[in-house]
DNA sequence: GGTGAAAACACTCTCAG
DNA sequence: CTGAGAGTGTTTTCACC
């Protein structure tokens, strides 16, 4: 699919806002509301737009611990890299599992409430599944940036 | 702010779509309409729920190779962390940076077209900033799981 | 806490041009 | 792409449990 500067300006306004109406959207763009919502469909359909979700603040609910877990499994075994790939989709403490090239296998973004938490985390949950070599943990000390958008 | 498993189960429905009409949560909550709306203004107007965003799928859009890099300064005094920090802030291919403990300093999740891409990013843009001691990119090969949602 | 109803308003979606 | 119309959902208030 290809975009024009219209495309572009319309993902950027409902990456940051997913709940303009399209009248809103139309003063913006300098459009009827008929062309806005046909724009709006077609990136809807084509799957650009992958889907609008509401946002939580982890620091309202109690999980403002944000750690990026560094992971390196004994084998790689089609089998054992399976395995651990499923037992981390279960894991609701971790957000974000990357399978990567380098000196870890995967790096996770893992967010709890505190350090004990954490600890709870580790020990119980993360340490117990099968395979894993080693882990490194890197504590966020504070996030610079973390958006959802991306720029096109 | 406290919540009851109605308000849970609202933020997961909303956190999955948040899109959907207060009609069709009232009956997935088998709950009044007007008893959802004044949960979902709550949990809006108390921040819980930042904000609402459309999500764009980055292999539709020519942005389909994530990196994480990480980053280690040559020095730490507040100045030069002051002003890495602003500079990240302004390249639009890093979509999150985190100002962590341990080997490194910084980890950034940057996403571009590719590996061509990624070296263009690293000549000419993030390794032209001030006081950067050396980096590290880990390329991710896949994306295990990679959700906006928290669990409550 | 919750319900149901009503009214005013705004938006979505389709269609003819 | 535009403008208009029908249908639907939102938002608020109200009396009430």
């Amino acid at each position: 699919m290809s975009f024009d500067e219209t495309d572009r300006k319309l993902l950027k306004f409902l990456q940051q806002d997913g709940k303009q109406t399209t009248k809103e959207l139309s003063h913006k763009l300098n459009l009827s509301v008929t062309a806005v919502y046909e724009r709006i469909k077609k990136l809807e359909n084509s799957g650009v737009i992958s889907k609008y979700v509401a946002l939580v603040d982890r620091g309202k609910i109690e999980r403002k611990f944000l750690v990026l877990c560094h992971v390196k499994l004994t084998q790689h075994k089609k089998e054992f890299v399976m395995q651990f790939e499923r037992e981390i989709m279960d894991l609701h403490e971790v957000s974000e599992c990357f399978h990567v090239s380098g000196d870890y296998d995967y790096i996770l973004k893992i967010c709890v409430k505190d350090m004990e938490d954490y600890r709870n985390f580790m020990l119980s949950k993360l340490t117990t599944l099968q395979h894993i070599a080693s882990t490194h943990s890197s504590f966020t000390i504070s996030e610079v940036k973390n958006t959802t958008e991306i720029v096109i």
